[in-house]
DNA sequence: CCGCGGGCCTGAGAGC
DNA sequence: TGCTCTCAGGCCCGCG
């Protein structure tokens, strides 16, 4: 699923099942997700509490009581959700599995706060890595990535920096999760939109001779912000996996303006062009090509 | 250094 | 109904 929204959604939706609670038994189904899970990674976790739950990019991040860090992703069909012990779509219960789908339940933490935690990956691009805190500075799965869009440190000045010189497209500069963190493809075409910056303008001419931010710079951080903050208050996007923890759906793709409407008309007021859909580094664009430049 | 294509997996949907 | 083909929100690696 996930981009930045969905993954910030999942760990609200996590944090009243976790924060503070203990494992009090972890189930791996498999050995492997998308690489083999830690050695030992129930005993590594029984026991030990959560004593936060935060996110960097598209990574949650459990702190544990045993100075760990539990790194998960969710690659692109990961998906929790919640489950009172006890109920019936619990794992464990008379009724279980109900779902179709019960045979990506990959790992079950029972927590102490009476809340089992169900991590579903029908893909398995997902992981799970286990840090200790201390190395999580030199952790190389994080090391590289830029900042948070969400954050203070994210500015235009910093985004021009990052697109002075480059000969590539705003749409692979915006991808690229050492630039700034956890966009993914619906997010950087719905930002481009709102920025009225075309996917294919070329990174550099955001950026003024002395490769400093221009309008264009200072537009597509609004933009990005923007987008961000409403679709987390949204509750993410949900096409075909992301769901909330509740098993909800999230309602922010009822709001795309540009993905997955090719062929549809420009919702720009007084825009005659049509939503086009084209293909970069092997991954649809969606834009307007009238209102967009 | 850069961009691109392939690979990792499974499932959904389209077309025949 | 069922086969085959394409595509999917991420990310890493190797190639040229």
């Amino acid at each position: 699923m996930p981009e930045l929204p969905e993954v910030e959604t999942v760990r609200r939706g996590l944090e009243p099942a976790m924060q503070g609670a203990r494992f009090a038994k972890v189930e791996a189904r498999r050995k492997n997700l998308r690489f083999p899970l830690p050695a030992n990674f129930a005993a590594r976790l029984q026991g030990n509490a959560v004593t936060g739950l935060g996110r960097r990019a598209k990574y949650l991040l459990a702190d544990l009581s045993s100075g760990d860090v539990l790194l998960m992703h969710l690659g692109m069909s990961g998906s929790f959700r919640l489950a009172r012990r006890g109920a019936a779509e619990t794992p464990g219960d008379f009724h279980y599995p109900r779902s179709k789908d019960a045979k990506h339940d990959h790992l079950l933490f029972h927590m102490s706060s009476g809340w089992t935690v169900i991590f579903n990956d029908p893909r398995r691009f997902g992981f799970m890595k286990l840090v200790p805190r201390r190395a999580l500075a030199d952790e190389p799965l994080l090391r590289a990535i830029g900042p948070e869009p969400l954050g203070n440190e994210f500015d235009a000045g910093l985004l021009a920096a990052a697109c002075r010189g480059k000969k590539t497209n705003l749409k692979a500069v915006l991808s690229d999760q050492k630039v700034v963190a956890g966009l993914g493809n619906i997010y950087v075409c719905e930002a481009l939109y709102r920025a009225r910056l075309a996917p294919t303008r070329g990174a550099a001419t955001i950026a003024d001779r002395r490769g400093g931010p221009n309008a264009r710079a200072l537009a597509l951080v609004a933009a990005i912000r923007e987008v961000l903050h409403e679709a987390i208050a949204a509750g993410g996007s949900s096409l075909r996996d992301h769901r909330q923890t509740n098993g909800e759906l999230g309602y922010f793709q009822h709001r795309f303006r540009v993905y997955d409407r090719a062929g549809e008309r420009c919702l720009t007021p007084s825009c005659r062009g049509k939503v086009r859909r084209i293909v970069q580094a092997g991954r649809s664009t969606f834009y307007c090509p009238v209102c967009q430049r």
